[in-house]
DNA sequence: GTAATAGTTAGCCAGTTGGCTAAGTGTGCA
DNA sequence: TGCACACTTAGCCAACTGGCTAACTATTAC
């Protein structure tokens, strides 16, 4: 594995892991249906909002969100639309697993 | 967030987090070309082979791989070949982003 | 200016990850 | 039978994750 192949595979394994996550997977889903601020997505997701706002700035350091600050407000959203593409793979190929993975995750 | 909606998240969350790892992306990456045995994959990879066994086992368990004993050797090879358009979703995204990421990830 | 609201940052902590070495399992060969 | 080889499992450990609460910052309303 040269050097150059192993810094596209990091790149690409920051990206997945950044999205590794079932919260963040619901910010990305719920993002690609527009901006939403953080108190918005706190209140659906139901964990505390300093988690919240760390899981967004997980996202927006893997370059998958970006944020605007309107008021008192920070809006997100999706920074590389091309992200739902992906999502729609994942749900693939997670759709193609046995259902035991469905119960050990459950 | 319904209970089946959060459960579908961890499904994905799991398979995305046993492809979040440069040496389980190498790992697919080279078994799309064909089977292979842990002690070639170790050779390539460079590190010892538990940790190697120990990656085959996660990308297993999470229905991406599967093993075939003959012999003394194992040979593992992709279970759900749809799993490579996932991975040029990754590849998209990931040359989507800035030059940043790519610095940060060397 | 003070208070209220929205958000981030810091610090704590339990649980997980990913490397290693050592030990165990199973298959084939002399 | 006994040894070598391929692989897995177990156990150790440092580093990271993801939750929380508390404290800080910034903007708006009074």
């Amino acid at each position: 594995m040269t050097a150059a192949t192993l810094s596209r595979y990091k790149v690409q394994a920051a990206i997945l892991k950044a999205l590794a996550h079932p919260t963040r997977l619901f910010i990305v889903d719920e993002l690609s249906r527009g901006e939403r601020c953080v108190n918005d997505l706190t209140e659906m997701i139901g964990v505390e909002m300093p988690t919240v706002s760390r899981h967004l700035s997980q996202l927006k350091h893997a370059g998958i969100l970006e944020d605007e600050k309107r008021g008192v407000q920070v809006f997100y959203r999706l920074k590389t639309p091309c992200v739902m593409n992906f999502f729609q793979c994942v749900a693939a190929v997670a759709s193609e697993e046995s259902s035991a993975l469905v119960r050990r995750a459950a």
